[in-house]
DNA sequence: GTAGATGCAAACTTTTTGCAGACTG
DNA sequence: CAGTCTGCAAAAAGTTTGCATCTAC
């Protein structure tokens, strides 16, 4: 799977690459590659791929009845608990103690085993939270 | 919204009721309801309005590509963390001690606000992690 | 009686697929 | 050259919507 490097897959990569940290819906990728020759069904068809690699996460969010996809960047990335804020759709990676502390807690009290890549934590992150200085919407 | 109490929607919660600890898919219910003489678009409608009232919770699961939902029971429900196993499907309450520490934790290192009702944290739980005892799957 | 819901069918939107030709390694 | 991937167009799935009719309160 994923076994040559296209033009098309690559700006795919691009594409994402320069929209890490956000979730990019369906309609907006199709759209934004239809502009550089890429067709409907090979964004589908790579979608699908890059999921299964699992470089891209796929997601719905509360509210809107779309499909989103997330850039998974690297190796490292793939095992963070995912902070995602809920005003601006942002993300980043939850601290490294309270992730531990975190895994910890499940285990003893929920007898829960986390699988950290797969989790994302919703909630309004520090710039939103503080309206005077910048948060986007 | 969601003003009378219509003998389709009663099927639906009904339905929901069955299930609580887990994620229906829409095919699923469509399918299940239409044997009751639910019709398709009053599923839909039902589970936008339900959505929109905050008694269910829509999501995707990684691996497949559709949409699920899920029950959010009572009011306490709606404010706890999730825990979702991803071998059964069935979920969980994050303990409160647990709950507490990781708002604090975020918070402090992350300067994040968690939003419980909207987190599922995703792992195996405690049937599926003993395989010799019944886990399902 | 009236606002709100339902069913049905049609309209849409989103995703998937078949196939011939183009491209990668 | 062989195995993949792409575009296009058609098909399939999944959702939404208009409208006349029916139901809940």
């Amino acid at each position: 799977m994923n076994e040559y490097s296209t033009k098309q897959r690559k700006i795919l990569l691009d594409y994402f690459g320069k929209h890490t940290d956000e979730c990019l819906s369906t309609t907006e990728i199709v759209c934004a590659l239809s502009v550089c020759g890429v067709s409907e069904s090979a964004v589908y068809r790579n979608l699908v791929a890059l999921e299964n690699a699992g470089k891209l996460r796929r997601m719905s969010k509360a509210g809107d009845r779309k499909t989103y996809y997330q850039y998974i960047d690297d190796e490292d990335c793939r095992d963070q608990i995912h902070l995602s804020c809920i005003r601006c759709g942002r993300t980043s990676h939850i601290s490294p103690s309270a992730s531990k502390r975190l895994a910890k807690d499940l285990k003893n009290d929920d007898d829960f085993i986390i699988s950290n890549g797969e989790t994302v934590i919703y909630g309004i992150c520090k710039k939103c939270s503080r309206p005077l200085s910048g948060g986007k919407a």
